[in-house]
DNA sequence: AACTTTACATTGGTCGGCCAATTAATAGGT
DNA sequence: ACCTATTAATTGGCCGACCAATGTAAAGTT
C-alpha cells in the first residue's frame, strides 16, 4: 500500500479553504516569482564569481565610479550592515577596493577594481539573458504593461515601508 | 567643499550608461518589488511571531493537516535543508509538531499545533492586508492582468530552473 | 570651548535560502 | 539473499538581508 498521504483526516484546524493562494494570490505569485528569478540570476552569475544581489552593487559602482559608502547605501536602498558585509566579501574577491575618505574621516570611498571591469560586459549579458528568460513569450505591449504595474506596486510598497528612493 | 561625489572623473570602466535598470528593467523591478514586499510581509507578521516565509509553510500545514516532510518540500518547492531548518525553528516556537512516520522509518510527519491554529485567522488577515497594500490603486482589470503576467513569468522561470510544480 | 545631536560605518545575532556532503532506510535488480 | 540504487532527512557552510547596539567622527547648540 502506497501510503495514502492525501487523506489528512481533516486533522488540525482546517477551515476547508486553500489559504495560501486564496488570501493573496498576487502576493503569493510575487514571492514565488521573486524566488525563481533570484535562482535564475544566481545560475547565470555563478560562472562570473558573483552571488545574486552583488550585481546591483557592482553595476552601480561601474556606473558611478568611486563613491562614498553612504551614497551607495542610499542608492541601493539596503541596510548599512548588508552593504558593509557585501563589500567585505567583494573586496576579498578582488572586485572592489575601499579607502578612507580624506575629507571625512568616518566615511569610506568605494570603487570597482580594474580587474572587475572585465566582468562588466559579462554581467550585462547575463542580465540580458535573465531579462529574456523572464519575459519570454510576452509581447512588447505586455512587457510595457508589466513594467507599469510593477512600478505601481513598488510605489505602493515603498511608501508603506518608508525607505523608498523617491521621497 | 562638500565633496563633489557626482563627478566620478570617468574613473573605472564606465561605458557611460546606467547599467542596472537598462540591462533588465523588469528584472530590476522584480528584485525591488520582491524586497519591499517581503519587508512589508515581515512587518505584518512580526506581531504574530512569524518570519516572512514561514507563513507559506504554516498555511500549507493548516490546509493539509499532517503531512510527510517530503510532501511539504515538494509542495513548497524549497530546498530540503531550508525546510528542515524552518521546521526546527517553528517547532521550537511551538507552531509545529513532528513525529516519525510509522510506515516509513526515515520519513517525518509534520503538523500544525493546536495553539498555532489561533494564528490561522490572523495570518490570513495579515495576508489580506498585504495584498491590499500591494495592489492599492489598481483596478480589477489591472489586478487580473498583473496576475496573468506574473503567471507567465513564473512559468518561464520555473521551466528554466527545473523545479516547478507543474511539470 | 564644551556639550549634544546627528551621520558613518562596523560588529553580532537571527532568518530564509541555496549547495554539497552525510547518514539511514526503503526499493530494485540479479 | 545480496548488492545496488533511490529516497528521506539532517548537518555544515555560505550569502543576502534585517535589526539592535556600538564606537567614532563631524555638525549644531548653548
Amino acid at each position: 500500500m502506497k501510503a495514502d498521504s492525501t487523506v489528512p483526516a481533516d486533522s488540525a484546524c482546517t477551515g476547508g479553504l486553500p489559504s495560501a493562494a486564496l488570501a493573496g494570490p498576487v502576493s503569493h505569485a510575487v514571492s514565488r516569482v521573486a524566488r525563481l528569478h533570484r535562482i535564475t540570476a544566481g545560475r547565470l552569475l555563478k560562472g562570473l564569481g558573483l552571488y545574486p544581489g552583488q550585481e546591483f552593487l557592482m553595476m552601480h559602482l561601474w556606473d558611478t565610479g568611486a563613491v562614498r559608502q553612504a551614497e551607495l547605501i542610499k542608492a541601493m536602498d539596503l541596510d548599512p550592515s548588508t552593504v558593509t558585509k557585501m563589500l567585505q566579501r567583494l573586496e576579498q574577491a578582488g572586485h572592489v577596493r575601499r579607502r578612507p575618505d580624506p575629507d571625512d574621516r568616518r566615511a569610506v570611498l568605494v570603487e570597482a577594481t580594474e580587474e572587475s571591469c572585465a566582468l562588466h560586459a559579462e554581467v550585462r549579458d547575463a542580465w540580458s539573458d535573465l531579462e529574456e528568460h523572464t519575459l519570454a513569450g510576452l509581447g512588447p505591449a505586455e512587457r510595457a504593461e508589466l513594467t507599469r504595474l510593477l512600478a505601481m506596486v513598488e510605489e505602493n510598497l515603498c511608501q508603506e515601508t518608508g525607505d523608498c528612493p523617491a521621497r
